[in-house]
DNA sequence: ATATGTGCAAAGGGTTTGCAGATAT
DNA sequence: ATATCTGCAAACCCTTTGCACATAT
């Protein structure tokens, strides 16, 4: 519930940033480019700083997480649990996968090996999607 | 050797490619404007254009490799063995660490799960180093 | 009523491009 | 000799900022 989201922290709820929430929940994850063309349908005023600027603030108070990938803009998702994105090279089709074990097993091993405390972690495998084989 | 890298690779043996390589494997994850300060004082003719350019081309060749870092501008490395990423998160230094086993462990779990063909992995891990703790 | 948010236009940074002259093969 | 590379300046993004007006609380 995106109402209760935003006012948990501290952001007014306007349409703008109810607008660009329900975008990225479409998409899962999208660029800023492709939110602003896709909002300027509905919301012809919508503005490019209104969108910058309400990503920041939501980023800020975790209500959507950026996602870098190889040879890409970012992009943003909304925050959700730990999960790895697979990114097909041909197709360039992102998809989740909640991995718990094996992610488990390489924090750990990493805080084993390293000593440092380990926080979270951004999984990003490159392959090939089951269609593009 | 770098030189024979950029020649299997079709590509000239300048000084500019060369001084480029060598601050990335000093450095080891570098970022643009860090190599050109650096290699400027050595070379005040050396020009961003050119680093651009080249860092195009010689990632192209699979020479460098670009890591991209939350909330940071993008950086390059040296291409080596798969490696994950360890990044402090109060000092902002980057660790490499290779740990084969669970990195496979990961890609494996993923393939099964997904039917994707897992080609590369890219994983960074966001934590406090130890003299940060 | 007040603090925040929006939209606009301008400014700011980083990156790319075209081209003429230089350099590696 | 020739294809490639370099450096410069301009062009071209994308992102941020300041400000006046609008809106949510």
């Amino acid at each position: 519930m995106f109402e209760k989201m935003l006012k948990d922290n501290h952001l007014k709820i306007t349409p703008q940033r109810l607008a660009i929430l329900k975008e990225i929940q479409k998409f899962g994850h999208i660029s800023i480019e492709e939110i602003y063309e896709n909002i300027k349908e509905s919301n012809p005023s919508m503005s490019l700083a209104t969108i910058y600027k309400n990503l920041a603030s939501m980023q800020e108070a975790r209500i959507v997480d950026e996602v870098k990938f190889p040879n890409q803009k970012q992009r943003y998702e909304l925050t959700k649990n730990p999960h790895i994105h697979l990114v097909c090279e041909k197709c360039g089709s992102i998809t989740d996968m909640e991995l718990e074990t094996p992610i488990q097993a390489l924090k750990d091993a990493c805080a084993n090996t390293s000593s440092y405390k380990i926080k979270e972690a951004s999984i990003v495998l490159i392959g090939i999607c089951e269609q593009c084989q």
